[in-house]
RNA sequence: GCCCUGAUAGCUCAAUUGGAUAGAGCAACGGCCUUCUAAGCCGUAGGUUAUGGGUUCGAGUCCCGUUCAGGGUACCA
C-alpha cells in the first residue's frame, strides 16, 4: 500500500466535503516532512487556496482536523504556513512493515506473457579496441536499466549490437600482417582485445608518421591523409573483405574471435550479459536494401555523384548522407538495418537505445528516417542518453594515452579492495578463495556504485586516484551494513530465535526506528520512480539513505539484547526488512552483497 | 556561425520536478571500540546555487540576456 495515494482519496473527499470542488490530481502534493518540524508526510495547500477561498493556515487546518476524525489512519496534524504536517498512526508503519516482511518481492512488480516487452541495446562496442572507462559506464547503466524494468513487470531483452566491421577492425588487421609475425593471444600471453588494440595502435603510429613525411614533402595534410600508402592498403582490405576475399575474411574472423574471447571476459567481471547480439556485418546489407527501397520510392533521393540523402528540411534538419558516393554504407544506413531486423525477431513494444550524449543527433534522425521508411514505431524509439565520464585532467583521450582501461581498473580496485581489507583484518575466519571472491565483489561494488548513483544525463568525473573510496556514501559502506544484518540475523538463528512478524504489543516506536519505517515504505515507489526517470541513480541514492538510516538505528539500539521480546522481534523483523530490500535493490544495480565483510 | 547540454561547499554528488532554514560523502578539525562488525557513529567548520534581470504566495528548478565549459553540425562510428 502506498501512503500517499491513500491520502489523495482522503484528501480528496476531504475537500469536496468541505470546499465543494473536486481537486485534480496534480494539485495535491505531497514531500517528506523535514526534520525540524513534527510529522511523516506533508501536504502542500497552496495549489489549492484560489479554490477554497481561505488562507493557507485556514486551509490546512480544516482539512487537518477532517483527516483526524475521519479514520485511524492520522495521528495528529500541526499547520506551518501552508504546509499541512501529518503524522500517521504507528500501526499503519507497523502493518506496512509486516506486508513488506511476509513479501520476500516487496516493491516489485512480476512480469506475465502479455507484460510490455522492453528491448534495450547497450554495450555496442568496437571491435578494434579494448573496453574503457566510457563503456563501464554504459555497461552498468543498460544492464542496471533492465533489471530497474524487469523489476517493474516488463519484459526485456538485452542487446548488444557489435560493430564489427568497417574501416577500423582493417587498420588492426593491416598491422598484424605488417608486424605481427603470427603472434595470437595464446603464444603472447596478451588478452584478445588488448593484443587487437595494440595492432590498432601500431597502425595509427605508422600512419601518422606517413602523413608528417608527406607533409613535409609538401603535401596538404588533407592529401597526405588520403594517399598514405598504409591507409590506401588498408581501404583495399576493406574493399576486399566487402567483397568476400577468403583471406581476409579469415583473417577478420580470426581477430574479431580473440577480440570476442576478451570482450567476455570483461562482460563476466562486470557482471553484465545480453539475451541477443547482433553484428553489423549481419545487418548492414538490410540496411542498404532499406536506403535503396526509399529511394526508390521517393523518400530519398540521389545526388550527381550517385550518393544518396534524406531531406529532413522539413523537420528542422539538415540534409543526411545514407549511402556514400562509392555504395558503401554509413553508420546511420547500419542502424535502420539492425533496427528493422530487431522489429523482425522480436514483438518489441519499446526498443531503448543506451548510448552517449555525443549522439543525440544520430538518434533524433534515426527515428525520422524509420518513420519516412513506413515504420510506425520509428518514433517511439527512446535514445537513453547519458553523460560521459571525464578525467580530472579533462576528456580521455586515446591519442594522449589518458584513457582509463576497463580490465586495468577493476583489477586496481580488486587490488586496493584486497589491501584494505587485509589491513582492517576483516576475513579472516574465511578460506582464501571466499576471501578473494568477496574482495571483488567489495571492489566490484565500490566501482558500480560510484558511477551508477550519478545522474546518468549528467557528465561526471572520475579520478581513479581519488575518487573510488570505501567510506561514506560509496557500494561498500552499503554492503558492509548489509553484512552486519546478516550476521544479526545469523546469531539470532543459532540462539534459537524464531523471526517472526508477531509482535502486536508495540504501540510506540523510537525516533530511529520510525525513520526506518517511513525509509522503508517509500522503496515501491522509488522502484517505479527509477523505471520511469530511466534513472539508476534514483535507486542508488535511496539505497545510501536507507543504509544511513539502519546505521544510525543500529548504533543507537541493540538488537539481540533488547529485553523486551516483542520489540526484539520488531527489530529483527525491521532488520531483515532493510537488507531484504538493499538486496533487491543493489541487485537491481548488479551489485552484490556478500554475507560477511 | 548555428543547434543541444550543463554550471550547486575546496573536491565528488543530492535536492521528492515550482515548496518550508539548499542536503550527503570526501578532505580538515574535535570526540566515541571491555558492549549484536569502528568500511561505523556523534560534533565543528565550509553556500549571494556562474552572473544580471523577469514571472508569483514561493525560484537551484520556469522565461530572457551575459560569461564559462562540454557535445553536435551532410560521405567517422
Amino acid at each position: 500500500m502506498n501512503i500517499e495515494n491513500f491520502l489523495k482519496e482522503k484528501i480528496t473527499s476531504a475537500i469536496q466535503v468541505i470546499f465543494d470542488f473536486e481537486p485534480e490530481n496534480n494539485m495535491l502534493q505531497f514531500q517528506q516532512t523535514r526534520k525540524e518540524f513534527e510529522g511523516d508526510i506533508t501536504f502542500v495547500v497552496f495549489p489549492i487556496v484560489r479554490y477554497t477561498q481561505k488562507s493557507p493556515e485556514d486551509t490546512a487546518r480544516m482539512i487537518g482536523e477532517y483527516l483526524v476524525t475521519d479514520e485511524g489512519i492520522i495521528e495528529k496534524f500541526n499547520v506551518v504556513k501552508g504546509f499541512l504536517n501529518l503524522t500517521i498512526t504507528i500501526s499503519w508503519w507497523i502493518n506496512n512493515l509486516k506486508e513488506a516482511f511476509k513479501n520476500e518481492r516487496y516493491g516489485l512488480k512480476e512480469a506475465t506473457e502479455d507484460s510490455e516487452l522492453v528491448m534495450i541495446e547497450y554495450s555496442s562496442p568496437n571491435t578494434n579496441k579494448p573496453l574503457h572507462l566510457g563503456h563501464i559506464r554504459n555497461n552498468l547503466l543498460g544492464f542496471s536499466l533492465a533489471e530497474i524494468l524487469k523489476g517493474n513487470g516488463k519484459r526485456v531483452v538485452k542487446t548488444n549490437i557489435v560493430n564489427d566491421r568497417g574501416i577500423h577492425i582493417c587498420k588492426s588487421m593491416y598491422a598484424w600482417q605488417q608486424w605481427g609475425e603470427g603472434r595470437t593471444p595464446e603464444s603472447t600471453g596478451i588478452k584478445g582485445d588488448h593484443l587487437v588494440g595494440d595492432f590498432y595502435v601500431m597502425f595509427d603510429k605508422q600512419y601518422k608518421k606517413e602523413i608528417a613525411e608527406l607533409v613535409a614533402k609538401g603535401f596538404s595534410e588533407q592529401e597526405a591523409e588520403n594517399c598514405a600508402l598504409s591507409i590506401l592498403a588498408v581501404r583495399e582490405l576493406l574493399r576486399k573483405w566487402e567483397a568476400g576475399h577468403k583471406g581476409t575474411v579469415e583473417l577478420w574472423k580470426m581477430m574479431n574471435g580473440w577480440v570476442y574471447d576478451g570482450f567476455n571476459v570483461t562482460y563476466r567481471n562486470l557482471g553484465v550479459d545480453f539475451d541477443k547480439i547482433y553484428y553489423e556485418s549481419e545487418t548492414y546489407l538490410s540496411g542498404k536494401e532499406e536506403v535503396l527501397r526509399g529511394l526508390k520510392e521517393g523518400i530519398f533521393y540521389q545526388k550527381d555523384d550517385s550518393s544518396i540523402w534524406a531531406d529532413l528540411t522539413s523537420e528542422g534538419l539538415d540534409h543526411k548522407l545514407l549511402l556514400r558516393s562509392d555504395g558503401t554504407s554509413v553508420y546511420m544506413t547500419q542502424d535502420i538495418g539492425t533496427a528493422k531486423m530487431r522489429f523482425n525477431d522480436y514483438p518489441i513494444d519499446k526498443m531503448v537505445y543506451v548510448v552517449g550524449n555525443e549522439q543525440n543527433y544520430h538518434f533524433q534522425v534515426l527515428a525520422i528516417l524509420l518513420d519516412m521508411l513506413g515504420y510506425d514505431w520509428g518514433r517511439e524509439l527512446y535514445h537513453f542518453s547519458y553523460g560521459m565520464v571525464e578525467l580530472p585532467t579533462g576528456k580521455m583521450k586515446s591519442r594522449e594515452g589518458t584513457v582509463v582501461d576497463a580490465d586495468d581498473l577493476i583489477a586496481e580496485m580488486i587490488e586496493v579492495a584486497r589491501k584494505m581489507g587485509e589491513e582492517l583484518g576483516k576475513l579472516e575466519g574465511l578460506s582464501e578463495e571466499e576471501a578473494e571472491r568477496t574482495y571483488k565483489i567489495i571492489a566490484l561494488g565500490a566501482l558500480k556504485y560510484f558511477i551508477l548513483k550519478v545522474d546518468p544525463r549528467k557528465n561526471m568525473t572520475f579520478d581513479p586516484k581519488e575518487s573510488i573510496d570505501f567510506n561514506g556514501n560509496t557500494g561498500p559502506f552499503i554492503q558492509y551494513t548489509h553484512a552486519r544484518i546478516r550476521s544479526v540475523l545469523r546469531k539470532a538463528i543459532d540462539a534459537n530465535i524464531n523471526i517472526s512478524a508477531d509482535f502486536n504489543g508495540i504501540k510506540t516506536v523510537e525516533e530511529k526506528e520510525r525513520e526506518l519505517l517511513k525509509t522503508i515504505s517509500l522503496f515501491p515507489e522509488t522502484v517505479e520512480e527509477a523505471a520511469m526517470e530511466y534513472s539508476p541513480a534514483v535507486l542508488a541514492n535511496y539505497c545510501y539513505e536507507l543504509t544511513k538510516h539502519f546505521n544510525q538505528f543500529y548504533h543507537e539500539h541493540s538488537i539481540l539484547n533488547e529485553p523486551d521480546l516483542d520489540k526484539r522481534n520488531f527489530r529483527l523483523v525491521l532488520s531483515d526488512v532493510v537488507s531484504e530490500i538493499l538486496r533487491n535493490g543493489m541487485g537491481m544495480l548488479g551489485i552484490e552483497l556478500p554475507e560477511r565483510m
